[in-house]
DNA sequence: GTCTTCATACTTTTT
DNA sequence: GTATGAAGAC
């Protein structure tokens, strides 16, 4: 074993790792090496004779999770794999997994994610006979879950006068009855809610103390990443966890702190320096990652920003660029210019697709930007939007599996009753699911018994149910998780389903739940699980969400994704879009200070994502609610300081100038007039494109060459322009006239 | 009970 | 511009 890293360190970097024992918390700044420091800390534990089993390390991400798990295993070798390292979610579902019966869940409970919660919330609200545009079902379940992640059960909610006022005072006053019915239900269900785990793993340890007691003999070293990001629960059972050593370190920035939404609560980092009276703090503020303008232009950023801890992210990297401001006619034409900045920054600077990142604030954005990347031969990828296990058809077949092995299971009952069409339809469902409810019963006895509560044409289809899915209980028990999914896709009707529908979406669909099961014989064939069974499969993909697709054979690729998703993560060149009013920051987020601040602070880790090149843009017209829209630049524009952006030189060198609705105006009129590339309106000409156009590389373009544009037509070249940044082409297309070309922009086809 | 069609609301971020 | 849900026809 090695301590050769120690050298690598700065000073303060070097203390939070060597500091292993005592509560020490590590305030990071942006690129400040966090990462570098937990890991080494890890590995300098595991080096001083810690055994893996006793320290746990907890990320938000599964993906934080693994590259850490990965790091260290650089470092101190197999032992890693030994170490509780994971997610909140993950760590606490596997204590549950072990210690749920002490609760009255068993052991096997099913793990809900959003939808399932808001299908079942939905249908609480039917059954109470509530209006459903007062209460939806994504208000509901926020509010159950902000209650949860603040400890505060079913029975505290009823009684809490301040929670039911707010609820009666916005027309609401049934959340608390719901609430009630929701928990009662899952209890029944024998199922838990992404809060659930968190919620009940405190619930855990403060009624059951021999168990927390266990927890904490076994568990001597607790390290938390992103300390910003949690929530008071997830505070209270690390606290507990690390009560009677008091080995507990703690790494985030209070400045990127992006998920007070979900009940991540800053206070925790306050409360901290409370409760830990003897805590060493140590903070990080040289930054590696980024130029000095990006890192300056950042500071000038959160400086706006009132709540904050004091530190000074500082680097002693190279000034660099200054930041680019791009300026866009529409949503389109922001992401043509950013397709073709790509395109030239690349071509530059010898650049890797790999090397940019597109960040928005909202998945919708993507759309646009897609298009002007695909139109110019720009390969890239998407991070989050929907993964694979959210499709429909996996989400059906999961059902069927969870089901077998939770009988208890409601929604994944109501998913599968019906599917393959059966003959129950949902006035069945409803009378079994209120015959459970007012017996008290679970589903699962009332379909046993189903003569006694549906009419005689239903009986026949559930009994033949109930032995189908006893059938496939017998299965899972005997057989490994590939063998038992087959059976279950096979029997259940579904596969066939499937393969019956020869429509274009009916193929992918199928092909999605073959890819299902080829993920499930490979969890089978991994030769380093012991577990095989389907449980542990289930289990294990429950609380994953599908970013790890990364079996990607071409690596090489510009990503897109929101800034949320970008958080940790760095590129050479970033750019942000759509930096307008009521987009970014969003128009729901405008209603208190607290709030503008949160997305102040979206902005800062945004910004903070890039090493050399910074863009920032933004549209004046944009499709929202599929209606086009006029927007405003984003007031964040203002929040940067002035002296490290530059205007893109591409709009005949417009001066910055406030972003007034007026100049904006004109602008418009000086983009409309001077990207000829990219008209607004209507094509002139009725010139269709070959359906294999490819733009050739205009570099080596002369006076006299006969080139074909996607829009004009033929032309010849009359005139190249080669001063300024941009080169710029006069060609003559024919009955389409002359045009003047940014090279960097137009899609010319070298004919000859 | 099932299928088709029309209307609607939706776009904040994630485990 | 899409996905879900309600309503009506069979």
């Amino acid at each position: 074993m090695t301590t050769d890293y120690l050298d690598s360190l700065n000073e303060p970097q070097r203390e939070g790792v060597v500091n292993t024992e005592g509560p020490c918390m590590l305030i990071a700044g942006a690129g400040s090496g966090k990462t570098r420091v937990l890991t080494f800390r890890i590995a300098q534990l595991m080096n001083k004779g810690v055994d893996a089993f006793n320290i746990m390390s907890l990320t938000f991400t599964n993906k934080a999770a693994r590259e850490m798990r990965e790091r260290i295993e650089k470092v101190v070798g197999h032992d890693a794999r030994n170490l509780w390292m994971g997610t909140f979610h993950s760590v606490f579902a596997r204590i549950l997994r072990a210690e749920a019966h002490h609760l009255g869940y068993p052991n096997n409970f099913t793990i809900y994610d959003t939808d399932d919660s808001k299908t079942l919330i939905k249908n609480i609200v039917k059954e109470m006979g509530l209006d459903d545009t007062a209460y939806k079902a994504s208000t509901v379940y926020n509010r159950i879950s902000a209650a949860k992640n603040s400890l505060i059960s079913w029975e505290d909610y009823l009684q809490n006068a301040e929670l039911m006022g707010d609820d009666a005072a916005n027309l609401r006053p049934e959340i608390g009855k719901i609430y009630k019915a929701y928990a009662l239900r899952t209890f029944r269900a024998g199922s838990m809610d992404f809060d659930d785990l968190l919620f009940n793993t405190d619930k855990l340890f403060k009624e059951h103390l021999e168990v927390l007691n266990k927890y904490q003999q076994r568990i001597h070293y607790v390290l938390v990443d992103e300390f910003q990001d949690t929530n008071l629960c997830q505070y209270y059972i690390i606290r507990k966890l690390a009560a009677v050593r008091q080995n507990i370190c703690v790494v985030g920035d209070d400045a990127q702190s992006i998920y007070a939404f979900r009940g991540a609560d800053i206070t925790n980092i306050l409360n901290f320096e409370r409760d830990y009276p003897d805590l060493k703090v140590i903070k990080l503020e040289q930054n590696y990652r980024s130029t000095q303008n990006i890192v300056e232009a950042a500071n000038s950023v959160i400086k706006k920003n009132r709540a904050q801890l004091p530190k000074n992210v500082w680097t002693a990297n190279e000034q660099g660029p200054l930041i680019e401001l791009i300026k866009a006619v529409s949503d389109k034409e922001e992401g043509k210019l950013i397709a073709g900045s790509i395109f030239q920054e690349r071509m530059q600077h010898q650049l890797k697709f790999s090397d940019f990142a597109i960040l928005y604030r909202t998945n919708s954005q993507s759309r646009a930007i897609e298009e002007a990347l695909r139109s110019m031969n720009i390969k890239y990828k998407m991070v989050g939007g929907l993964s694979f296990y959210q499709r429909k058809e996996v989400k059906d077949l999961l059902a069927y599996m969870r089901y077998v092995l939770n009988q208890q299971d409601e929604a994944s009952f109501r998913r599968i009753i019906n599917l393959p069409k059966r003959g129950i339809g949902d006035s069945t469902v409803d009378k079994i699911v209120v015959a459970a409810n007012d017996h008290s019963m679970t589903i699962w006895d009332v379909l046993q018994n189903a003569g006694h509560f549906v009419g005689g044409r239903s009986a026949a289809p559930i009994e033949d149910f109930v032995a189908m899915i006893k059938r496939f209980t017998l299965e899972v028990e005997r057989k490994d998780a590939f063998d038992a999914a087959f059976e279950i896709a096979k029997g259940s009707g579904l596969l066939r389903e499937l393969y019956e529908d020869k429509t274009v979406e009916g193929l992918s669909r199928h092909e999605n739940v073959q890819e299902l099961l080829n993920a499930i014989k490979g969890f089978v064939e991994d030769p380093e699980r012991q577990e095989k069974s389907l449980g542990s499969f289930l289990q294990e993909i429950s609380l994953a969400t599908g970013q790890d697709e990364d079996k990607d054979k071409d690596p090489d690729k510009v990503t897109l994704m929101t800034i949320h998703m970008a958080k940790g993560l760095e590129f050479r060149n970033v750019y942000i879009v759509g930096l307008e009013e009521d987009l970014f920051p969003s128009q729901m987020m405008l209603s208190s200070r607290a709030e503008l601040e949160e997305e102040r602070r979206l902005f800062y880790v945004a910004i903070t994502r890039a090493e050399k090149r910074l863009f920032l843009s933004y549209a004046l017209t944009r499709y929202r609610f599929g209606r086009l829209k006029n927007c405003e630049p984003s007031r964040f524009l203002d929040d940067v300081d002035q002296s490290y952006i530059k205007v893109s030189s591409k709009f005949g060198g417009l001066e910055s100038a406030p972003p007034t609705s007026q100049y904006a105006k004109t602008l418009v009129n000086g983009i409309k007039k001077t990207i000829a590339s990219t008209p607004v309106s209507k094509p002139p000409s009725g010139y269709k494109p070959p359906a294999d156009f490819a733009p050739s590389d205009t570099s080596a373009l002369k006076e006299g060459m006969k080139v074909e544009h996607p829009k004009f037509g033929f032309g010849t070249v009359l005139q190249m322009d080669m001063s300024g940044a941009d080169r710029k082409a006069r060609i003559n297309f024919g009955s389409a006239g002359e045009k003047t070309l940014l090279l960097s922009f137009a899609k010319l086809r070298i004919v000859e």
